[in-house]
RNA sequence: GCGGUCGUAGCUCAAUGGUAGAGCACGAGCUUGUGGUGCUCGGUGUUGCGGGUUCGAGUCCCGUCGAUCGCCCCA
């Protein structure tokens, strides 16, 4: 057996990397459920759920041997029946194995679809950076036009507007295609193979592995040596150019603001054409969300070709970012009533009472396990609940409920029967 | 995977190697059927875990787990 280091330590805590989502950041999830949904539902994306386990090479032929992510990152490991399976790391690829698997281009054409889920990355955990964390995307599968390049660029800028961030800012480049990619990697290699000796050492590995990665090398040398390397738009064939033309005339029609990078290259093999990533000026180098087109994913996976364009936006980031700003999470809650009872009677009674609210469409919250009436009301005020509905030994004999207004103090006895009435009267 | 910092109460943090504390929160009471303000009382803890040095360790050393920052990379 192997050591098991999550057994060690009396308290059991979350293994490194893993975290809980708490409910005091509950209005930050579920503002992002909430408004996911809808997003989604406006744009006329579809739900779709792929399993968090996969099959390795998914991935490592998805995403690319030489990436960071397959190399060293990949949750791995093996079932007890011997397979060796991963941990999602990333949602586009499972997605373009469910398409294919279920002949997903009869459904709709293109399919439109959202996802949200964990994803798993066996990494360094850091702030903003977790083993697990979770991912919203949008995938148009189906489809070359330039058109859904940028529609999905809208509702991704949609999306995190409707959460209350402003001031965002697409970061956009091509990365090619086969076509062309290939003489821009030869010139680039061929500007490189002088500057060797200049360059760092992790640029050396680029260099011999993913020559594109030379580019978004943050280290000042290599930044210096990158402004006389070639940029791809000069070796874009005429497809690529025009495609990628015609993305930054529809992004202009829709006033995005917008920067191009040449340098952006992204960590993904399965990239072609588009690539963009979602920033904000203050913070450019961590990015929001990040996608791109990836024409050849189908084809890899499943021997022929399906255009494709889609996104991913880092939630965790996200709130992050919500939080720092101080953005109120943009919830639309309930106002809730408080159910206080005194004594067993009204304790057994109460239930019936409250599930009779709770039925007619109320909040309705209670800790009954708070004895006093004082202390009931106590927690009544802290969940800032309208009214405090009081159930004692007197109102139980009378069939009456008490329902207090919070705010003023003033109090009515209403009868029994009437109390989802009288309580919506006073909720409106 | 590499380098740095850190780990004390539910939370935020204090404690020249010498009796583990404060604020907030929480609980009880002032007020036995009435919240918000006020007053009184209460420390709720295996100082992350394991070992070592020492008369004595929260403090020093080693290991380990975790967090955090930078690198790598990325959401």
């Amino acid at each position: 057996m192997e050591k098991d280091s999550t057994k060690k330590d009396k308290p059991y805590q979350t293994v490194r990397g893993m975290h809980d989502i708490l409910p005091k950041d509950e209005d930050y999830w579920r503002s992002i459920w909430e408004i996911g949904n809808e997003i989604s539902e406006i744009h006329d994306f579809n739900f779709i759920e792929t399993p968090i386990l996969e099959a390795v090479g998914l991935f490592e032929e998805g995403i690319g041997e030489a990436t960071d992510i397959v190399e060293k990152e990949m949750f791995s490991f093996k079932t007890k029946g011997r397979e060796i399976v991963v941990l999602r790391p990333e949602g586009t690829a499972p997605i373009m194995r469910s398409y294919i698997q279920h002949h997903l281009g009869h459904f709709s054409s293109p399919l439109k679809v959202f996802y949200w889920g964990p994803m798993f990355r066996y990494e360094r955990p850091q702030s903003g950076r977790y083993r697990q964390f979770h991912q919203w995307g949008f995938e148009v599968i189906g489809e070359a036009d330039p058109f859904y390049d940028v529609q999905i660029m809208l509702v991704t800028l949609n999306f995190l507007k409707a959460l209350g961030i402003k001031g965002l800012k697409i970061k956009i480049n091509t990365v090619g295609c086969r076509v062309c990619r290939p003489t821009y990697r030869k010139r680039l290699v061929q500007y490189y193979r002088t500057q060797k000796r200049n360059i760092c050492k992790d640029c050396i590995r680029r260099y011999e592995k993913n020559p594109l990665r030379l580019l978004d090398c943050t280290v000042r040398e290599c930044k210096e040596i990158r402004e006389g390397a070639p940029i791809i738009l000069d070796y874009l064939c005429q497809a690529c150019n025009s495609h990628f033309k015609e993305v930054l005339g529809l992004i202009e029609d829709n006033e995005i603001e917008y920067e191009p990078d040449p340098h952006l290259v992204r960590g993904l093999d399965y990239y072609s054409k588009t690539v963009f990533e979602v920033v904000l000026p203050k913070n450019a180098d961590r990015a929001l969300a990040g996608g791109g087109r990836y024409d050849y994913l189908g084809e890899v996976l499943g021997g022929r070709t399906i255009p494709a364009v889609g996104v991913s936006l880092g939630l965790e980031r996200i709130i992050e970012y919500i939080k720092e700003k101080e953005i109120d999470p943009k919830r639309k809650k309930k106002p809730s009533v408080f159910f206080v009872v005194v004594g067993e009677e009204a304790k057994k009674k109460g239930l019936c009472l409250i599930n009779k609210l709770r039925l007619s469409n109320i909040k309705v919250l209670e800790s009954v396990g708070k004895q006093s009436l004082k202390n009931q009301l106590k927690i009544a005020n802290k969940t800032k609940s309208k009214l405090s509905l009081i159930l004692g030994q007197r109102e139980c004999f009378e069939e009456t409920v008490m329902i207090r207004n919070m705010k003023t103090g003033v109090q009515e006895t209403v009868p029994t029967e009437n109390i989802v009435e009288e309580t919506k009267k006073r909720l409106r």
